[in-house]
DNA sequence: GTGGTCTAGACCACG
DNA sequence: GTGGTCTAGACCACG
């Protein structure tokens, strides 16, 4: 039962993950539903949510008959959307209330994270 | 869009948050499906849901005809299903590349976590 | 969940094996409510039900405030109940059906079966 | 009185006899929440009690969006459970219990299962 | 189309 | 009193 996170919420994570990594740029022009449907093995009307979402959040834009495009301004909205989720959307509170209830401490959680960031 | 925690999880994690702060303890009586039910405004059959999920990982128990009750392990259980979706589960990667992305610093980290704590 | 044999049954189930195995005999008395209730750490109200199956199938009979007193014909009773239970009720169909599945033969059921009386 | 096997788990009972038979085999997709609930005269709701409890035993699992299939490991895991319920579970003690208080022998046993499975 | 959540309520066995 | 099962139905996110 357990619903994890939504196939098209998940490619449309790695979709900004990709962006932000500079794997896709300004302008350029990302793969088709098709494309992408077939690479990730799902229904396209699955990638069809991920690129309308995107798309609503000003992240790609549509050039009609010929695909979907970063748009600017991209990594500006991802990292913006994702920071109002985080600090705003209670992600953080959340995270920290999770972290204290397992006993971490400030320095342990300092450790984890540079860890993390070596890795 | 986003779907929220349902609300018979909701009310496992209200329930494993009191025990976890002792405000019901091992072997205590938590309240009955109908009172929680009157309590939380919501359906019994939600709150029927709630226990059956606390039971099936071993959280609470029942005695016949009297109600549920606090297992004899509840907080290591909670703590331990909590640590394995937190390190395992990926939660605490997700929350890192958050971190990173949004450029957070191991030491603006500790101070925001310190902030949190000191709340 | 799982709600397995109730116990007012179980309970029915142990004296009708005391009284099988002679450890009650006819006319004699069974313990009182109070001292089967505190003996088996349960409700006396469970008891009471137990004892009113009981009664209505005739293997004990009350006399007015001295408790409850083992039927002249117990044995038979409780032995022609479980015959019609097992043979009509669909108990020996069902056994067999599992031992079909679990690929248990006639001779290994006979070996089993043996096993199991000559402990 | 005696309280008969609830809806959800006859029916799951009946899937499992299914797969048991190969009417439906690994990885096939069993027929959806809503051709179930029809075909036995059912709510969803108890359906999906069904399928809940199936897939909490590794039986089916689902596929998002398109329905529930039948594990690969299904029948090892059905003959499992119930073998496990039967000699673990104290089935079978209880049934040779009885079989004995009815003076069935060995070879009365034996007979009858012969009976049972040449029909 | 699929399943998942939830309500409002009933009924009942059990303790 | 307790929880367990079940119905009838709604609503919705997801694929």
């Amino acid at each position: 039962m357990q619903t994890s996170r939504p196939i098209y919420l998940q490619i449309a994570d790695t979709l900004c993950d990709d962006i932000l990594q500079a794997r896709y740029k300004a302008d350029e022009r990302i793969p088709s539903v098709r494309e992408l449907a077939a690479q990730q093995q799902v229904n396209t009307n699955t990638v069809m949510r991920t690129f309308e979402t995107l798309e609503r959040d000003g992240i790609i834009f549509n050039r009609r008959g010929m695909g979907y495009y970063v748009s600017d301004d991209a990594v500006e909205r991802i990292t913006s959307l994702r920071r109002d989720h985080f600090f705003d959307g209670g992600e953080m509170a959340w995270f920290f209330s999770r972290l204290r209830d397992l006993g971490i401490t400030p320095d342990g959680l300092c450790a984890l994270y540079n860890d993390y960031l070596s890795q």
